[in-house]
DNA sequence: ACCTGAACACCGTTCAAGT
DNA sequence: ACCTGAACACCGTTCAAGT
């Protein structure tokens, strides 16, 4: 395994782990067995825990960013394109209860080291950002604030549904409450299949 | 101080910390510090960790119910008790921007001991409990389930804006995604003051 | 450049010992 | 009944030492 192999590896674990147990459950010892080296060779990669968490939380937000612009740009009407962004949030309960990291993160953040929450607020403000230019389209009368207010209640809106469902480790509970969140006309609605 | 003041003194500064921090960045050792006595003491009232998370989350449900069902039966429009329910989690915020015990621990679920999930659980299921009987007479033309679905999509908006307001430190962002959920038509709206 | 063992101060937990 | 010191295996972090 060349070193580049390494530092990807120690990401994955680390973030699988994240998602599933939060970032303080995170223990470098545990992450070294996963990745097969000890556990001062992950602080060559990351001196601290911080400095993973930080980078755990930018690559995260990246990687959602390119998807949703691929998204945005790609086909499909406004309903379909929010179905597929709402799914991604889906697929992380799929993967083992598992929840978003930002989700995660946000709920610690009293204990998180600075760089950390700085990569956290940028996904908050990448996704509120991508559901605004989405949903503009569909809104000529609101103004850029009162769109923006609208992201942020979807945004959270979605979090919300995600943390609840996870706590009661029933899938079904997080598609109630976007089929809910439709009918009230919070959420573009999903587009029958 | 009696041996009950002490027992008290415990929880309490354990959920002030678990709401700001998270349940995993909860010390014995420093919980110790703050109430005066050494770690081992905290184990003499609560044997292990799970054992004090389990009772702190069990608390935090009754005494959410207990002032819950005052309100219910307390005057007041359907608007005027939703707004006090929604004020509970505003003031969360307010108190040096901590969380709902039930969110933070939501987030963590994947690394709590069995009897913490169970108070979890309950919490939740509490508050649909609870939303869907004050919701039921606005809404004659819902059945149970539906009724039901409504109210667990309103727990989760409100306790996604929680989250993402936390993660902004932005008391104004949760008041901004509360009128919009309410605009929405998902929620009742704040009666104008 | 990459990895490691050993040490440090921390953690939850246990338990024999104190009052 | 209530508290404690000391020990255990854990934790993140540092660093000198290896290749």
């Amino acid at each position: 395994m060349t070193p580049k192999d390494t530092r990807e590896t120690i990401l994955i674990a680390a973030q699988a782990t994240v998602q599933a147990k939060g970032y303080n459950a995170l223990s470098f010892r545990e992450l070294a067995k996963e990745v097969g080296v000890k556990s001062a060779s992950i602080h060559y990669y990351f001196p601290t825990k911080g400095d993973l968490g930080a980078e755990l939380a930018r690559r995260y937000a990246d990687n959602a960013v390119d998807y949703f612009e691929k998204l945005i740009a790609g086909d499909g009407s406004i309903d379909e394109i929010f179905a597929r962004y709402v799914a991604v949030f889906r697929a992380a309960l799929e993967n083992d209860n598992r929840m978003c990291l930002y989700g995660v993160m946000a709920a610690e953040y009293g204990d998180l080291p600075q760089a950390v929450r700085g990569a956290v607020d940028a996904f908050s403000a990448a996704n509120v950002d991508w559901l605004a230019r989405l949903l503009a389209p569909r809104h000529p009368e609101l103004d850029d604030a009162s769109l923006r207010a609208r992201a942020l209640a979807i945004f959270g809106a979605i979090e919300g549904a995600q943390l609840v469902a996870r706590g009661r480790g029933d899938i079904q509970v997080f598609d109630q409450m976007i089929e809910a969140y439709g009918a009230a006309g919070l959420t573009p609605r999903s587009p029958p299949r």
